[in-house]
DNA sequence: ACAAAAGTGTTTGTTGTACACCCATGC
DNA sequence: GCATGGGTGTACAACAAACACTTTTGT
């Protein structure tokens, strides 16, 4: 059995940085490898193509097969095309980016005999091919992104305080927002709903809660609004 | 001939949308393809990857084969992979944009027997593939970029006015922008050199000629600058 | 002298930024 | 009562937007 064709042709991959806040930091969730190349190394979870398949498809049924995380959201990121990133032959990949919300994905380990594990930002070891590279741009990517589109709201629980968004911010830009004027924009933008609850199990005032009302900023999207930070 | 995989794999081809810019329009770089499937229409410039080369290194040398364009500006724009997008198989394209100018590279008919042609971007056949969505995919990200990035220079000449500069954004941006907050705002920025020469050949008034200064831009950049128009 | 585009400042409104204290709650 | 974070307003600076006339040059 096997496939034969006029033209050599490059293998082709999908890959996926998978992004999630906790209380402490930003983390990317990889899994160690179990085959060569870089057996027992750590990497993003990605595969092979299929034929008849887009590759945002298989960047989702990889990460199902690997992960067990679905329904995430998930974004094309780049393609990484030079010969040599893979040691056995010229392997392309399609890289995505996904954001999941931590609090509800707990810490997945393990699934499909493979190692999967969350992985502070700031403390990534080693990885396979140029994941490294993958990883560093998929990074800028989203801290790009979340200034100019509402994306930061799939990092957090549905249901959030101003403190998680305004902290969701400041670990992804990694710097330090004034919460007035934090809150004074972001509550102006009108496309966060203040919901009648509020946090509970904390030590001290609770918080009001709110979510992202995504039908009011398509609104106003339609008449010329910008999201910006 | 041939070559074997133990599992099929998708075809791999780059594929160009080469923006340039005239006195009236904004324009696009179409060749009309000589062979099956869609032989006759018009579609954008792109071909097959090689294996052992880059997809960005495909697409300039599709570009240099069949337009003649070289050195020009090339960015990646987005990977179309469904699988129905090209009726013969399944086709994965990286998309990439160029930027190039007009003035320096006139209309270049036809190399390679094939025929190439600038057309207005409001005029546009109807084209081959998907390629009317990766046209218009990558217009939006021109349109985009040229406020966040100093790349509409490179569709100006070397030494522009500011009326053409100006007039560069309003074609791009398909709006009207204020000549005096334009030039106040452009000016400031301190990354357009103010040259020694003027306008020649006009019936009117010559203009003062600007030059960008990447070097400075550079330098801005790294001390937090960012351009916004 | 006329046509065409070059070049130039000021005012007003809006938005961003800096900044500090009292309040509510749980322990 | 103390520790923790929740919630709030104002003043100043910077930037964006609106707007019209004089100058230069070529024909």
């Amino acid at each position: 059995m096997g496939f034969a064709y006029k033209y050599a042709r490059p293998a082709l991959t999908a890959d996926c940085a998978v992004f999630g806040l906790d209380d402490e930091d930003l983390k990317v969730l990889l899994i160690q490898r179990g085959l060569e190349p870089f057996e027992g190394m750590w990497a993003l979870p990605g595969g092979f193509a299929t034929v008849g398949e887009s590759l945002e498809s298989t960047a989702r049924r990889e990460l199902l097969e690997e992960t067990g995380l679905k329904n995430v959201f998930l974004e094309q990121l780049y393609t990484f095309s030079e010969p040599k990133r893979d040691p056995r032959e010229h392997v392309v990949t399609v890289a995505y980016y996904a954001l999941v919300n931590l609090s509800e994905h707990k810490v997945q380990a393990s699934t499909d005999a493979r190692n999967a594990a969350w992985f502070a930002m700031d403390d990534i070891p080693k990885l396979a091919f140029d994941h490294e590279k993958i990883l560093k741009t998929a990074y800028e990517r989203l801290k790009g992104k979340i200034r100019y589109q509402p994306v930061g709201f799939e990092l957090l629980p549905d249901k959030f305080t101003l403190r998680q968004l305004q902290q969701m911010y400041e670990k992804i830009l990694d710097r330090k927002l004034d919460k007035r004027n934090f809150r004074k924009k972001i509550l102006n933008m009108g496309i966060i709903e203040e919901l009648d609850e509020i946090e509970t199990d904390v030590s001290h005032r609770a918080a009001q809660l709110y979510q992202f009302d995504k039908r009011k900023y398509d609104e106003k999207v339609k008449e010329g609004f910008n999201f910006e930070l």
